[in-house]
DNA sequence: CTTATAATATCAAGCAACTTGATATTGCAT
DNA sequence: ATGCAATATCAAGTTGCTTGATATTATAAG
């Protein structure tokens, strides 16, 4: 007996009924399996992946703030701000005064933490192609596009 | 400026190329979300997230041992005797010994277990709707087959 | 000018959900 | 009998979060 109905066992016939698994159950267990595959694409580097989650959304907007990066991960200021430690640490982010607020921290990456974070990326990418082996364009934009929606409806905040 | 790109206040039109943002990232911040909701609703039961789904895959198939919740879930065995310890203290589970197998324990919810879940399978249900707003049943369908199959395509598997 | 408020960064301590390490027990194969 | 895989569970540790707290900026209002 498969051990889930997300298991490779269980075959599901074209003519039958999808089995009703909760979307969030689905996304809960993708998140995990995600979370462990990066993991070991990472961990070689030293790397954590909430680490390597904040690196990569300061390598797409560089300049944020530790309140920002919080609020785009969903977690407390003082969460985020022990992750920031640890990159500062490790050389791979630096902080900048803000040009204007004499209170707020720009983080950015350093050269070491694009050059760590490409090589991680890389590892990422092609986890991603897998994962959407068979999935052609069209439909990834559309899953992308319902996903995004799904967070927003969500109100997509902190409690 | 928006937080995110997952944010309500960033309007994508119909138009524009869709900004490229990671699927793994887009899940990881969707289960976060989803995760932090129904904390919210759960609570109020002395329920965790974890322990809760662990109760929801026990309602869909009874019976099932330690070991096969803990491959279901991702997490080693002895994470998965913790979760089941804390809900067997609570009343919500109880296991019994399997039939022909001196060794594992079968695991059935209690008349508790199942009220108690009912009464947060309705708000988490909720949520699912309002997260699926405007989505109609095909595409539900569809984005569920394709997440599955993200799940399998990784192989789903304990490292 | 003073006062109040919101937002910022960061130190401190604690907690939940995992992990690795270990052990004893079953069932099956050789 | 021996060996191996799978089971349940005790033990200790780690990670990623939380809540509590504090000081500092910037802004608004009186």
């Amino acid at each position: 007996m498969a051990d889930s109905l997300l298991d490779q066992s269980v075959k599901f016939s074209q003519t039958e009924p999808f089995p009703s698994v909760r979307l969030s159950y689905i996304i809960g267990r993708l998140d995990r399996v995600i979370s462990q595959r990066i993991d070991e694409y990472i961990s070689p580097y030293d790397l954590s992946v909430t680490q390597y989650t904040t690196l990569s959304v300061l390598s797409h907007r560089s300049g944020l703030s530790n309140a920002q990066l919080a609020r785009r991960a969903y977690v407390t200021p003082q969460a985020m701000n022990q992750v920031l430690a640890q990159l500062a640490h490790a050389g791979l982010i630096e902080r900048e005064s803000h040009a204007t607020h004499g209170r707020i921290l720009c983080i950015n990456l350093t050269e070491q933490g694009k050059t760590v974070l490409a090589v991680c990326d890389a590892a990422v990418e092609a986890m991603e192609q897998q994962m959407l082996n068979g999935v052609d364009f069209a439909e990834r934009e559309s899953l992308r596009k319902v996903l995004i929606g799904c967070v927003r409806a969500l109100g997509g905040g902190l409690r």
